[in-house]
DNA sequence: TATTGTTATACTCTATAACTATA
DNA sequence: TATAGTTATAGAGTATAACAATA
């Protein structure tokens, strides 16, 4: 199957291959833990920011309030995240839990683990490079960001 | 909202959040043809690959038969893609009609100018160098690749 | 008025399983 | 037996719209 000018002229497109490849490796690596890659990043969220509510964490994810709210309830109906009584009375505290704790160290392990065999024939030295790279993607930050 | 160490060092992670990035804004780029990239892609693959079949196509989208099946119910419902009669009478030999053409001059248009703008901060070394190493990226390959 | 959580509903994308016709 | 297309069905992930409680 040819792939032209077209497609390998547009980053958007390699970086779309890109994701298919590593997201489907990480999701294999995952799949004894029943949960996706997102789901594992929701999990390192919370741990790194105990106490934050569902709408923080979604901002964080790029989903909406309900949808955060379907992927909480997830992971509170496995035993990984509880709700607790957040700072007002219309907020929730997210916290892992022991459990959530163990599960996902062994999570990341399994990730790493599939990232380093996924990234394996680029060099220490290319890796950082792409990383920099990646990070500068996106709009130009213009003035009005400042904004308010 | 805080995002740890062990997020920032997987590229996995990276390389989905710049595809989110990329993705959303070619996706409102199109906005007005009401096609996702993913279509779009469909459609250049056709272009550049006239009389090919649908299940080469889902190959080369790394998607099903039967999800190439309905994308190409709705290219051809739209009146962008032909079904037909391909090398034998199991296969359908796909083309890209007049209209699709057409169509898919300004979106590609409209795609490259949203995937210029959101790589405006790299200059074109940089972009040529990231091109280069999203490639790379996947396993190594194996002596086990060449067989049969 | 604005925000948080919540629920109901719907849409997109993809997959599996089974069937038909053809090879 | 194997392959291409097709269909029905289901699941994951996300969104919108509305509501209640709270700020």
């Amino acid at each position: 199957m040819k792939q032209g000018a077209d497609l390998q002229s547009l980053v958007g497109y390699r970086v779309q291959r890109a994701n298919l490849l590593m997201e489907t490796d990480a999701r294999a690596a995952l799949a004894a833990h029943d949960l996706s890659p997102a789901k594992m990043t929701a999990l390192i969220l919370i741990r790194d920011n105990p106490g934050c509510d569902q709408t923080a964490l979604g901002r964080a994810l790029s989903i909406n309030r309900s949808s955060a709210m379907k992927l909480v309830n997830i992971l509170a109906d496995k035993g990984l995240v509880e709700r607790r009584p957040g700072r007002d009375l219309r907020t929730n505290a997210l916290m892992l839990l022991p459990e959530g704790a163990r599960q996902l160290e062994a999570m990341l392990a399994a990730v790493r683990q599939s990232d380093a065999r996924m990234t394996q024939r680029l060099s220490a030295e290319e890796l950082k490079t792409l990383r920099a790279l990646l990070i500068r993607l996106g709009p130009a930050p213009t003035p009005e960001d400042d904004e308010d």
